[in-house]
Order: C-alpha cells, then structure tokens, then sequence
DNA sequence: CATATTGGTTACTTTTAGTAACTTACTCTA
DNA sequence: TAGAGTAAGTTACTAAAAGTAACCAATATG
C-alpha cells in the first residue's frame, strides 16, 4: 500500500519536474505559451462552454447563452472567437433568416474534455469540503 | 482499437451526464458550488501558486513571488488567502525578525494537484498546436 | 405596419487586476 | 546613534476587464 503512494509521489515529482525544472525564475521568459493557453482555455466561462458542448455536441448561441447561465452576450462572443481561434470549437453559419449558427467542439477541443472533465469531476466531488473549509476559515 | 475509443466516449458522456443531467437551465442555481470553487482553485495566479508549492514543498513569500513570476505582492496575497481559506494550502508563521512565513500544501491541496497536474501537461504539451491555430485564425 | 426572430455589437458602468509607494519592528553597519 | 536593510504584507491610485442594457440587420408573421 505504501509503495502504491509512493509510486505515485514520484510519478507527480516527475511531472513537476517536467514542468519547471527548465524554468529560470532570475530570467522569466515574457511570454509563456503555456500561461497563454491556459488563460483562453481554463477561463471559467470557457470551461463551461466548452462543457456544455461536449454534452450537446452542437449548440446555437442562444442554447448555449442558457446553458452557462449568467454570461452576457458580450462575454459569450468573445469567448466563442477566442475558443474558435484557438481551435478547440468550430463555427458554422447558415445563411438562413434569421441566421442559424451552430457550435461544436473540434476534434482538439474534444481531447482537452477528457483531460477538463478529470478537473470538474474533483471540484464536484470536492465542492462540500472546500466550502466547509471556507466556512471555519470564517469563524476563526 | 475502434472498441477502446468507443469506450473512453461512453466513459466522457457518463461523467457530462453525471455534472449536466439534474441542470434545470431554466431555474438557475443562483450560487453554484462548483464555479464557486473553480473561480478560486483554478484561476490562473492560483494555479501556478499551487504547482510551485508542490514542486518546492514548501516555500516563503517572496520566493513565491519570484517564481510565480509576474504576479503582484496585492495578488499573490489576496490568492494565498483564498487558498489557505478553501483548505488548498496552509500558512505558517515564524515569529523572528524580520518575520518568516511559510507556505505548503495540506492534503487536500496535494490531491487537487494530482488532477491539476493532468490539465497543465496537456497544456504544456498542447501549446505549439493552439498557438499554430491562433496564428493560422488570425490570417483569415 | 408593428412585432418578433437570431446572433450578435456598442456605449456605459462596475468590478477586478496591476503598479508603486508605504508600513512595522527589529538588526546590522557606519 | 542616525541610516539603511529586511520580510511580509497593505494601501491608494490607475488600467483593464467584465457586466448591463439598449440597439442593429433582414425578413416573416399577424
């Protein structure tokens, strides 16, 4: 049992390490590719379009302005260019009237889901906790 | 082959069911549980607080702040805060002059960053690919 | 001829984030 | 003994982002 966790242990050092060990703090790179990423994908309103596309697998914009509830008009376009640009989700238009619009998830967008829904599952199963520990952080 | 994907797509839509099913989109949880936790554990300052944590076990304010670097003596304060409150992390300090305070994970904050850990390799891993995208969106 | 429709955009206000100077309390140096 | 330095923040101010609500185009319907 503890060689399972500390297996484990090792297997997260090892990422980390993958992660940072080549980062010299003394000289940060301006532009990190990866915190540039994961401010377009891992934006709250991003996650959960693209979560709710992943049930739907196509929504129009005012399905999906439903959905994610509480999203104005502004921020869901946005969100929608900046997910589209990056490539996770797709746009398509039809010339009808008033005009159809759909989206869905790419391919891509669809192998980052497997990887976001492990994250939303926790936060889920974890919700209770956390605001239990909100709580008493409160009363002290 | 075609079996294995075609399970991982059942596994993924059981997981979308299990977070979507009981949404009534037209009666709106005013708070819910799960964005809340979300907009504190996976902002993007946090994030990156969190990973150096575990990577360094345990680390001092402004050694921190030099990793995590870019970020403002205001913000990482404000996040340390939210994250020691939501139980992610705990705050330890040294009565000594000048005063030492040390940061670390708690259990709870290491179990996050195992799921973590996930999100941000594919990241890493993925970003030449949405970079190659934007560059490509932006000719358009 | 007014009204409704979809998928947005725009101008304006509020909230949040970033910047830089300041604080506290003690120690070390000149 | 004045002056600077140090860690871990806080505070006042400015800039950027997000939220709000009204508006738009083009056509169909009542």
């Amino acid at each position: 049992m503890e060689t399972i966790v500390d297996n484990q242990k090792v297997r997260i050092t090892k990422k980390l390490e993958k992660m940072f060990a080549h980062i010299d703090y003394k000289n940060p790179p301006a532009l990190c590719p990866v915190r540039d990423v994961m401010s377009v994908a891992s934006d709250q309103w991003s996650t959960l379009i693209i979560l709710w596309l992943a049930y739907f697998d196509t929504l129009r914009f005012n399905k999906l302005k439903k959905y994610v509830y509480g999203i104005s008009n502004k921020v869901l376009s946005q969100r929608l260019k900046a997910l589209e640009a990056d490539g996770y989700l797709k746009r398509e238009a039809f010339p009808e009237v008033p005009i159809r619009v759909e989206y869905s998830l790419t391919e891509f967008g669809h192998s980052y889901v497997e990887r976001l829904l492990e994250l939303t599952e926790w936060m889920q199963k974890n919700s209770p906790k956390v605001l239990a520990n909100r709580e008493q952080y409160g009363l002290q």
